[in-house]
DNA sequence: ATTAGCACTCTCTGTCTGAGAGTGCTAACG
DNA sequence: CGTTAGCACTCTCAGACAGAGAGTGCTAAT
């Protein structure tokens, strides 16, 4: 257990790690802060925070640095949360707002303007439903002997693939095909939807059912995940070496995000977890934290909106602001539907 | 004028610096390629190409490094373009034949081909038709008081927005209108959509009609624009220190790289162009080279094929790989009209 | 015209040194 | 007993320096 002061020492050498990057002596924090104290009572002090874990030493003659047990006690006990101000939330709120073209283009600006927000990394993935319906599909023709299938599905996703046309066809037929279809499939799951296409008679009709039935279950993993913020979080001090810039740069792939904030998150819409350094389990990753909240809405589809950014991050500010944006989008997510 | 000996010098100056990343000194270009002259010709005629301008002096005891000059004589003169081979031609096509979605996706799994083919950033804009029109909308509920609005283009765009519902409808009526407006709209441009809207009675059709008509000409730089590759890109020798990646991340921006290529490319589809250096206009990239194809159909729409790399450029391989995803996809965009 | 030879220049690497920053420990102090 | 002054010790960092190595440019001989 930590002492009083303990405790205000360890806030003091996380908050300034946090602003300078550099470790921390113990002469420096007497100094910026007035303690009524010696620089020699900080170094005892230190020692024991050591010996307990909280903080280490990159090297003998070197200041101290908070290890992943500071960051989490400073996270969890030390911290004061720093709010989103009124006038920060209209502003996010009203550029959220903007958005005309739907789901996709909202996610993507979600993430735009969180990453802006905390200077790091934004991932918003989209909101996953147990199982999607369909609300409307529409054949349209192309040039020559194909016919482009666009699919509106009850999560919000519009979704389009090529089809080929046996015979072609005419937008008028293709029209009338679109009404039978329409009427037979709309509100139909995946699975619903594959058992109507084994029971039809035309094989073309089949073949589109099926299609819908696949564009239904659907799950790209890059174009269902909108990230943002690289270009701004390298700049920090932890990537200037060539080979942690390149190292960071290949491990913010969409892919390889996804997994580790689907990992990381909780079902728990409202919640906003933090996950430091190798607590998200993503071996290759020790050096970045995760702040991670859920989204959603009352018919329980769930995605994610999470900052992902050095293990020296300004946590007050990112946990507010990852869980205003997750409350701001389980709130806007309705109007998608 | 160059002797047939000073641009036989050059050529081996700029394929070894291509090669190896190193200055080029006058010993190792005898040896390795065993000429029947001694270094100290080759130094004598390598003052004169550096007297010329074709190539440089990093600093007096390096080796020779092409300059823009040499480059440039190097691709019109004394390249020889390595070929795609019919197994590398089969492998691109068969990737790219895996397209089911539509354009989208298509455009940015051509960039993907492309990048991991000539191993630099690969860029693909959207074909631009002078003007554009509607094929096909429909309009489809929304929870609430809004409903999507989902149009197909005639250039193989598909785009959607969310519109307000004054009254809520349900999708039975939604259908009606939709057949009502298609009947209209459909091939119309966007200022005659946008008359329509002038002239309809009823202030919902006409909002919709309004909307139809912005999105029939809308271009938004970062979704039309597709771009892959900066992760191999940056593990090249010339971004090997903290600045120049960072900078190099920055610059690869869309709308960025989009311009540069737009104003790079020529109408004449089929004509692979190369820009090095300076040549290319842009004065905060003069590291870069491009390598630009357009591509396009009968309709006259035309897109642009680029590859963005370091002046140091397998060109020999860039310039065909360039020119023939550019053909393919002249071939191609005529499926997904 | 070509080339051997050599002086000259510049970079690169490793070593060393001194300054500086911090700590850890000890002993003294209130 | 907690606190602190003092100091030895450790480690890093920047700069200086030297020597090796790589190349060129020039000159004179072939």
């Amino acid at each position: 257990m930590l002492t009083e002061r303990q405790a205000a020492i360890l806030r003091l050498v996380v908050q300034q790690y946090i602003e300078t990057a550099e470790p921390v002596s113990s002469r420096s924090l007497v100094e910026k802060h007035r303690l009524p104290v010696s620089s020699a009572t900080i170094r005892n002090e230190m020692a024991r925070l050591e010996d307990d874990g909280y903080i280490t030493h990159p090297h003998t003659s070197a200041g101290r640095v908070p290890a992943e047990l500071g960051y989490r006690h400073y996270v969890e006990s030390l911290m004061a949360e720093d709010p989103v101000a009124p006038e920060e939330q209209r502003t996010i709120e009203h550029q959220l707002h903007q958005v005309l073209g739907g789901l996709d283009e909202w996610l993507s600006l979600a993430a735009t303007i969180l990453a802006a927000s905390v200077g790091n990394v934004a991932v918003v993935t989209r909101p996953q439903v147990a199982g999607a319906h369909l609300k409307h599909m529409q054949l349209v023709e192309l040039h020559g002997d194909s016919a482009l299938l666009v699919a509106v599905m009850d999560d919000g996703r519009v979704r389009q693939r090529i089809v080929p046309q046996h015979s072609p066809a005419g937008q008028e037929l293709l029209n009338e095909r679109t009404i039978r279809l329409n009427a037979q499939m709309s509100g139909r799951g995946a699975a619903a939807t594959l058992a109507l296409a084994a029971e039809m008679g035309d094989i073309e009709d089949a073949m589109i059912v099926r299609a819908v039935a696949e564009l239904i279950e659907e799950q790209r993993y890059t174009d269902e995940t909108f990230l943002d913020g690289l270009r701004a979080a390298l700049e920090q001090p932890e990537f200037a070496s060539v080979e942690r810039m390149l190292l960071a740069v290949q491990q913010m792939q969409a892919y390889r995000v996804r997994r580790l904030v689907e990992h990381a998150r909780t079902e728990r819409i409202g919640l906003t977890r933090v996950l430091i350094g190798r607590e998200h389990g993503d071996e290759g990753m020790l050096e970045w934290s995760v702040v991670v909240s859920s989204y959603g809405d009352a018919a329980g589809s769930v995605g994610t909106v999470a900052v992902l950014g050095p293990t020296r991050m300004r946590y007050e500010r990112t946990i507010p602001r990852v869980r205003y944006v997750a409350t701001l989008m389980s709130h806007l997510i309705e109007g998608v539907r």
